[in-house]
DNA sequence: AAAAAAAGTTGAACAAGTTCAACTATAAAA
DNA sequence: TTTTATAGTTGAACTTGTTCAACTTTTTTT
């Protein structure tokens, strides 16, 4: 599918815009490629961003003072990937921002977002129910990290995300559920 | 302090609103008294309001299965109140809002917020920007969630939000932190 | 003021998840 | 294709957090 299509469908399931406003808005982002294992955003630099994934898979996360690797999320095709803190205040961003594989992404940066949102108001709109699901999605998780195994959120993972999981590896699945990755192997073992 | 004044104060902080704009947004919102113990949302019915906080102090949490309780967060005087997904999408709730203590609440209907936001545009505008940085805290919440022990995540808890620890039982904290409470309690037994 | 309910404490046994180290398997690079 | 790097596996010892039950303390209700 054409990657400006991808991002008009994404659109229209959030809010019912014409077509013209589509066209409005696509004409904002630019395409970019992102080798396997190259950054998009790495901590420390400023977000200058809004990404839409067309092709390919990205893991955004967090490195602590001990190495120690924390995955906020993937982002494969039909996924937002931005670190909205950085890119709201232009501070410098606590996160990363890896291709997993060879990707392309639509991009819109700082300032053609906040033209857009003058000439065409409703985007405001637009980003305010994106970001309402964000919000509720980021609640949910917390509860399943509170009330669930590690197991159980595995494998709540790899049902609800079943083409995504595929494109990862168990390390990059344990850093997402927030487990060792020699744990998630034992798990794995004693799965019936 | 007066209700609309810490409100007009709150929606400041999150964009330059004029004097007038914020008399009208503020005319939407209406007062209500919670008592003690008493619920502003029960898990199964339909969110029918956003609220803001006025004094008081509420908790927002969901129970599962096994009847163990997750809570989502602590809302005091200056913190907003909601389950969002309800109330955008009128599905039934999976939370329950509750006054820990004896409060008071600017509340705005559905309706009226989207006469609110067709009336002055630049409030969506304006929620999009809180959505946003709520985004940011619950970000950061799985980060720590994922990097601190439950100790680490007690005395941030505890330094972060003196106010609000300071009206809650260790039950209440022990349930936003994701530990039993019979461990919180060997915790702060053992808190040097 | 007494009774009842809820919150907090403690110990002992247990379960979940980590750490470290050694190893095997797989994929990437030369 | 060989080398090298990275991912995955496994066991043993360990740490963190849970469960249950009995008990004490505090708060709420009557």
């Amino acid at each position: 599918m054409m990657p400006y299509q991808l991002l008009k469908d994404n659109l229209k399931r959030n809010l019912d815009l014409s077509s013209k406003e589509l066209e409005q808005i696509c004409s904002y982002f630019t395409t970019k490629e992102i080798k396997k294992k190259e950054f998009l955003l790495t901590q420390g630099s400023i977000c200058k961003f809004e990404g839409f994934v067309v092709q390919g898979c990205f893991r955004v996360f967090s490195l602590d003072k001990n190495g120690n690797d924390n995955t906020l999320y993937f982002a494969a095709k039909d996924w937002w990937l931005m670190d909205i803190d950085s890119f709201m205040n232009q501070s410098p961003s606590e996160l990363n921002i890896q291709a997993l594989e060879d990707s392309k992404v639509l991009l819109i940066s700082r300032e053609d977002k906040q033209a857009l949102c003058s000439s065409l108001p409703i985007v405001e709109k637009l980003f305010k129910i994106m970001f309402q699901k964000a919000i509720v999605s980021w609640q949910r998780r917390l509860i399943r990290n509170h009330s669930l195994t590690a197991k159980e959120r595995y494998l709540y993972f790899i049902n609800t995300y079943p083409n995504i999981s595929l494109k990862l590896t168990d390390k990059q699945i344990a850093g997402y559920l927030g487990i060792r990755h020699e744990f998630l192997s034992k798990i794995k073992k004693n799965k019936k």
